[in-house]
Formats: C-alpha cells, structure tokens, sequence
RNA sequence: GGGCACGUGGCGUAACUUGGAUAGCGCAUCGGCUUGCGGAGCCGAGGGUUGCGGGUUCAAAUCCCGCCGUGCCCGCCA
C-alpha cells in the first residue's frame, strides 16, 4: 500500500536499496519498512527507521552495526539528503526546500481532495446509523451513534467508496404497540410541542400505566397484528406506521440541524410486508442453516447456530418462535442478506424527505420504485458495543452463507453515560430539569454560549453574521467532543467540556482556519502564483513542522478509514491547527519580505488541509468568527 | 458462573493491531507575552513506578500468563 507521504516513501526506496546493497540476502516487505519510519522529534535529523534493530535480531549481529552498515550503502534523493547511523537507527536529514515543494504543490494542485485515498475503489459500503427507536427524540446517548456515522461516509467516500448512507427504523417493536395503546388512552395532542418530544414524553406516561390490568394483553394483541405479514392494513398497522413517520420527520429535523443527511432508510414492517422475510427463512432452511427443532427447550421454533457446531439448546438462537411469530434477529438477518445482495427484495422506495441539501431520503413503502440500494460489498453496522455479541452471531451466519468472512464490520461504540447513570428512554432518563438532554436542548445549549462568546469578545469580527457563527460554533464544538475519542471508550457526557472552546476544540480549529483564511485575504494570496520562485526561504523550525504534519494527511485518511476511526482525523486536525497557531504566530506572514510568497503558500495549504480534515468531521468553517 | 471490552500525571486523552530513542496532546495549576497578519491565541514551568505481579526480549504502555478494579453481554425482548 503507497502511503502517499513522499518523504517517507522515498526514505522506504532508499533504505531498500541500502540493505539489497549491503544484505544482499535479507527479503524485506515495503509495509514493513513503511512500519519502522517515523519523522522525529529532534532537530539533528528529520526521519528515522528502526529497521536495523529488527534486522539485526535476524542476522544475529550488533544493531549499531547493521544501522551503519545500511546507511553507509544508502544513496541520496530528491527528499533525503543523506543519512547516518545512531543507536542502532538510520536517521535522515530531508532537503526542506524540496519537501515543501513537492508537498505545498500536491495540495495546491488536489485542493479539496487533498488527502484522498483508492484503498476503496470498486467498493461499495452501506453505512447504517442511527436506528433511534421512533418514539422519542434524539437524546445525547443516541448522538454518537449519527456523529460516527456521518464521519466514516465522508471519510470511507474520501477513499473512493461507493457509499450508501442508511438507516433502519424499527417500527415493529413492543416499544411501538405500547406506542398505540397510548394513542388510544391517554391524552393524545402535541400541542404545539415537536413531536417526537411529544412521544418521549407520552412514551414514560404510557410506562407508568402498564402495570394496570387487562393493559399488556391489550397491547400484545396489537402487538401480533403489527407482525402479521398479512394486517398491512389494519388500522393497527396503518396507525403504528403513521405515528412511526411523524416521528422520523420529526428525528430528521434534528439530524438535519446537525448537518446530517442519509441517502435511504429501511423500514423493519417493510422486511415483513415485502416478503424479505419469508424468503430469506426459506433460504437459511435450503441451505440448512436454520433448522426446525423437534424436542427440548427450543421445541416447536426454527433456529440458528451462534457458531460452532450443533452443541444443542446451548447454541441455537432463535429465528421463529413456536407461536409463529418472527424474532429481531430473524429480521436482521433478512435485512443483511439483502444488504449484502446475497438475496433480492421487492422493496419500494420513495421520497420520504427533502433535506437542506436539496437531496432527498428515499424510505421503503407500500409504493414506489426499485432502487440500487443494497448489494453492497460490506455493511458497516454503527451500533453500541452492548450489542457485540448478537452483531458476532449475524457475523458468523453472514459468513457461512456467503463463504467471506469480512462483508459486515460492526463499528461498536461506547455507551453515552451521565455521571449519574445511564439513558433510559422507558424512565425518561433524557428529560432533564432545566433543560432536556435533547440533542435540540444540546445544540441550544451550546450555541447560546458560543453567540455569548461572540457578543462579548473586544477581538470578534464585527462584520460576520453572529447567528450564523455561532450555530456552525456549537456544531464544531458538539462533533469535535464526540469524535475526539476512540469509539471504544465509554463516554461521560459533561456539560463543562461541551461548553469549553478552547484548544482541543472543534471551534479552535475553526478559529485557526478563520485565521488562516484572513491573513490570505490581507495577502491577496493565489496559491498558482506563488510556487514558482520562493522555496529558498523555508526554514527549519516551525516551517517544516507544519509541513512534515500536512504531508502525512492521506496515511491519516486510510487509517481512518481501515480502523474504523474517525477519532484519527480529529487528533489530526487538532495537531495541525496547533502547529498552525505556532508558525503564524512565530513569523509575521505579512511582513516576511522576500519569504512572503512562499509564507502565503504554506498558509494556503494549512487552511485547505484542515477545512478537509474539519470536513471529515462534518464541521463546517468560517472564513471569519 | 462463562464471554467481551476498558484501566496511561488532579481531570480528559494519544501511542497498543505491526515492541524501538526522552510516553505525545489538551484542560486545570503557576510564571511570562497583547497598540494587533483578530488573544477562542502564543512562550515557558511543575506534575507519570502507563492498575498490580510475573514472563519473553538487546529493548515492553505495546506481546504472553496470573491477579485486582470498572462496565457490558449471556431472553421463544427489540
């Protein structure tokens, strides 16, 4: 795999031809060498690669002298001006003058698509987030969920993946037919409130009312028409859907706030009334992957092995239960053999929403067109490590029906916690006393603080339009917040650190951008015509720092993406707009004489970098804040 | 009980997959910088036995084994 740092892809040619020259017998792989390079921290060299030390355990000798040996045979390039032995390392010192010009060039010449990747070229990815239950608003537990989501389209796009952004709503849950009961007894008018503000709401009130008598017979009566594939129709099923659509839209208003769009959306009644199902328990029993049980505790279901081989009850989940009726994992598992076009469905899509991007949602329905939805080359499943067992389960039957074994990656996060405890949408956890854990209050919250900050800063541009920062303010400082992690680690929500702008913030690396942007604008900068002449002024110190860190953008980018890890590009962004702040600040752009073309330059491609890395992030910039 | 994660200065985290030079960054604390290319900033200081104990190795935050702590999962729920 090229890396795309020509710094250190030369260094891996050179360093190559060194040991050919002086271990003529020694067969190294490119990847492993690209491995053992790493810029360096000290001024006396630029680049180092530890190879020797690895080598030197193979051939049985003294690592210093290996290292020496590999550097007294290594030749010069156009990057590496030569390079000497320490410790057992091969240091190289980098030509600076040459590594900005071809570094600076490359950026000038890729502009947004600085940074982009084939490593998914011929791929197709089906992103699925944020599958929010449609009963209650987005709350910040769930805000990770979309967050992530959104981040690894736009980075799996910027590797050349063809990519489908999806989610999955779960109108057929027990969740709902307590949903209806609600809309049958209980006062039932919004009131003005948003509505799915209103379900949460209603949704704790129908809680407390379950208990009564004759109430969970009532709603596991309507529960069993819901999953009749046959009662599409019924007022059950049309009232479910209808209360189910109005939340969605009014979920979407929030994910549009926030800057997040999907291309479509799978409706679990539709895998049902589409006959997606059916078949695809028809299939799994074909191919003798799902078997009907005779006797013992499972007597009277269709079942799957988890794995392994028949180990009995132990072993099997369950697909059907013995009362007809299909389980989650059995629509799952349909649903994910279509995804995967390991089987077809008669899904209709329409438009189901427009967005503010002018695109729209197309949603599966009773009418509509086919699509290219699906048939994708791997599933991408956003979801909450809680659920790593059962994703293992789909995994492992994926894979002996399809014979790969990598076409699902489950991307598990983190639960979204509060000190005092988890979310819980059943106890309404999420209604909060002055203000709601909404992601609406969360965005409110933020941006009020953010036209705060703006209103009361001596130094704020006073020719911007305050709402319109502010707004993109609390949207950078939100994602920033949530996709600075790895997705692995537990997340403690705090108001405190959503509310802190300073570095390690989305907003600084909005304000670092503004910057950026306004020294161009005094320096009526046009990066085609600075190239040319002035590369002899780039110096040593805070100069190549910045440009060491721009170089390495596309081996973030595909780490990124190979890991599954958005937090990647925000650690990047964040290094960058640092080491930003130190040259603008060490060296005065605009009066730097002779340099200033080349200082413009540099300013241009650090801007650019980090607007797309911000882009990653679904963060928008601001030319001035 | 079985399984899966996680444990890094006061706090939040990076590096762990593929072992490599002085464990990187931010917050907080302390000291300095502003008549400007806008301070949501910059410079500097203090603060670490990388949960504990073994092992492998020239070299361990990283790999292996055993503990301890925290969280999650093990349903004919979704």
């Amino acid at each position: 795999m090229s890396t795309s740092n020509p710094a250190k892809d030369e260094l891996v040619q050179l360093v190559k031809g060194g040991i050919t020259l002086a271990y003529p017998d020694v067969v190294l792989e490119d990847s492993d060498l690209a491995h053992s390079i790493s810029y360096s921290k000290g001024t006396e060299w630029d680049m180092s690669s530890s190879i020797a030390l690895r080598l030197a355990k193979q051939a049985k000798k003294e690592p210093a002298e290996v290292a020496e040996n590999i550097a007294r045979h290594l030749k010069t390039g156009k990057l590496v001006m030569g390079a000497t032995a320490l410790n057992g390392y091969i240091n190289a010192k980098l030509d600076e003058k040459e590594l900005a010009r071809t570094v600076i060039g490359s950026v000038v010449e890729s502009g947004e698509r600085y940074g982009a990747s084939d490593i998914g070229k011929g791929r197709k990815a089906f992103i699925e987030y944020p599958a929010v239950n449609p009963n209650k608003p987005w709350h910040v537990g769930h805000l990770r969920n979309p967050l992530l989501g959104d981040s690894m389209a736009r980075i799996m796009a910027l590797c050349s993946y063809k990519v489908e952004r999806m989610d999955y709503i779960d109108d057929l849950g027990l969740q709902m037919a307590e949903i209806f009961w609600g809309s049958k007894h209980l006062e039932w008018h919004p009131n003005g409130k948003k509505y799915d503000q209103f379900l949460g709401e209603r949704y704790v009130e129908i809680n407390k009312h379950l208990e009564e008598p004759g109430v969970e017979d009532e709603i596991k009566g309507v529960l069993k028409i819901m999953e009749d594939s046959e009662k599409r129709d019924s007022e059950e099923s049309r009232s479910v859907r209808s209360i189910a659509e109005s939340c969605v839209r009014a979920q979407y208003q929030t994910s549009f706030d926030y800057g997040i769009y999907h291309d479509g959306m799978v409706w679990e009644s539709d895998i049902l009334h589409e006959k997606l199902l059916g078949n695809a328990l028809t299939l799994l029993m074909d191919k003798g992957i799902a078997k009907s049980v005779e006797s013992g505790k499972y007597k009277g279901c269709l079942v799957v092995s988890k794995g392994a081989p028949e180990n009995g009850d132990e072993d099997s989940k369950v697909l059907v239960r013995s009362n007809g009726a299909a389980t989650y994992l059995a629509k799952d598992l349909a649903f994910h053999l279509w995804k995967l076009g390991i089987m077809r469905a008669a899904f209709k899509f329409s438009k189901f929403i427009e967005q503010p991007d002018s695109t729209y949602v197309f949603s599966t329905g009773s009418k509509g067109e086919p699509t290219d939805f699906g048939s994708a080359d791997v599933a991408v499943n956003i979801i909450g490590s809680a659920q790593k067992a059962q994703q293992a389960i789909l995994k492992s039957v994926l894979s002996a029906i399809s014979g790969k074994s990598s076409v699902l990656h489950h991307l598990a996060y983190g639960e979204v916690g509060l000190a005092e405890g988890s979310f819980s949408g059943r106890k309404g956890t999420w209604l909060g006393d002055s203000r709601n854990y909404t992601a609406d209050d969360l965005l409110r919250e933020v941006k009020a603080k953010a036209l705060e900050i703006i209103r009361n800063s001596e130094k704020a541009d006073k020719g911007i339009d305050q709402n319109e920062v502010s707004g993109k303010v609390a949207i950078a400082a939100i994602k920033f917040d949530f996709l600075r992690v790895d997705p692995v680690r537990k997340l403690v929500f705090d108001w405190d650190r959503a509310l802190d702008f300073n570095a390690n913030s989305g907003p600084y690396c909005m304000y670092m951008y503004a910057r950026a942007s306004r020294i161009l604008e005094k320096g009526n900068a046009d990066p085609k015509k600075l190239l040319p002449s002035g590369y002899t002024h780039m110096g040593r110190g805070h100069d190549l720092e910045l440009v060491k860190l721009i170089s390495q953008c596309q081996e973030m980018i595909e780490k990124a993406c190979s890991e599954y890890k958005p937090n990647v590009i925000a650690d990047y962004v964040m290094e960058l707009s640092l080491a930003f702040g130190k040259f603008y600040q060490s060296t005065d752009v605009l009066k730097s004489g002779e340099a200033m073309p080349l200082r413009l330059a540099m300013v241009w491609a650090a801007r650019q970098t980090i607007y797309n890395m911000l882009y990653l992030l679904g963060i928008e910039t601001s030319e001035r804040m």
